[in-house]
DNA sequence: CGTATTTCAGCCTTACTGAAATTG
DNA sequence: CCAATTTCAGTAAGGCTGAAATAC
């Protein structure tokens, strides 16, 4: 019942062999985070808290049990930056007119202004980080990395 | 001076934009993070002892300091790592002959025992993850990752 | 003296679990 | 009574900077 390994063959006479898909995926993960965070740094924004507004963007009114839900976090560490961007005035958290305990997180104006702002620099880093691949491979490269993360198990991709 | 961006056109009349590719990237790399630590935990490992053993297999015998700079993290913190993995046996560190200071970190057998059964562990979750990229695609994706780890600045790739 | 390595100490971010209060 | 949400509290992992000792 051998399965067959994706691993290219190791320990050739000549050359290194190819790293593990993992620590390449893993690398350009930290090196992207990396950038994305001093591109951010500036708006006085962090990267979960960015990734939180665009959720909120087109998913106004969450509860802060459902944003976690959509980054995969716990309630508790939603609400650690939920806080911080109410404290900043990019969102606002209003009690549910049906469910006096739920707060529905919505985007303010500033909210919306500030992600405008830094999205410009996302996409700036992007065409960064995509400068070699065509257009065909740069979509191909989104599709596997869906297919990826649904084999993994994480549920759902889109924001 | 327009830069041509990679974005797909937003908030068409029909069906969602695209997701960006920063978020299905950290997305892909959140799940498979998750599945490998649950994998070697078991085995007594965290993600970065493994990374950590992984370099020392094919790089044996450097210092703490240049095993950071290989993990692109301060010597400080690597020394949490490898002070770790030599309470447990799996590396042994001897002082350089020709410079008394310098710590050469080695594999021990029993480390070297541990990396081959981590690494099975680890391709099969690789394999899970990639189950539906053709063998192309896969060679694909690692070459566009490589691609986007060096336009992001981040160095060598190799291990 | 300057550079590199090692390592102690303290701190920060970001996640986690547990538990309690509120609401439907 | 049960389920979901919110939120306070404590804890842990993993990174960081500062600073000191050692070695060349």
């Amino acid at each position: 019942m051998a399965r067959p390994s994706n691993r290219r063959t190791r320990g050739g006479v000549t050359g290194h062999p190819a790293p593990r898909l993992s620590y390449v995926l893993g690398r350009a993960e930290f090196a992207l985070r990396r950038r994305l965070g001093e591109a951010l740094s500036p708006l006085g924004l962090t990267l979960p808290q960015y990734t939180a507004l665009s959720v909120l963007r087109r998913r106004d009114g969450l509860s802060n049990a459902q944003l976690a839900r959509r980054a995969l976090i716990t309630p508790q560490s939603m609400i650690t930056i939920t806080t911080g961007l109410e404290r900043k005035g990019l969102i606002t958290r209003v009690p549910d007119p049906a469910h006096g305990r739920i707060l529905r997180t919505l985007l303010t104006s500033a909210g919306d202004r500030l992600l405008v702002a830094a999205d410009a620099a996302v996409d700036a880093i992007e065409d960064d980080m995509l400068q070699e691949l065509s257009s065909a491979n740069r979509g191909r490269l989104l599709d596997d990395l869906k297919s990826c993360v649904r084999m993994l198990g994480a549920g759902f991709v889109d924001i």
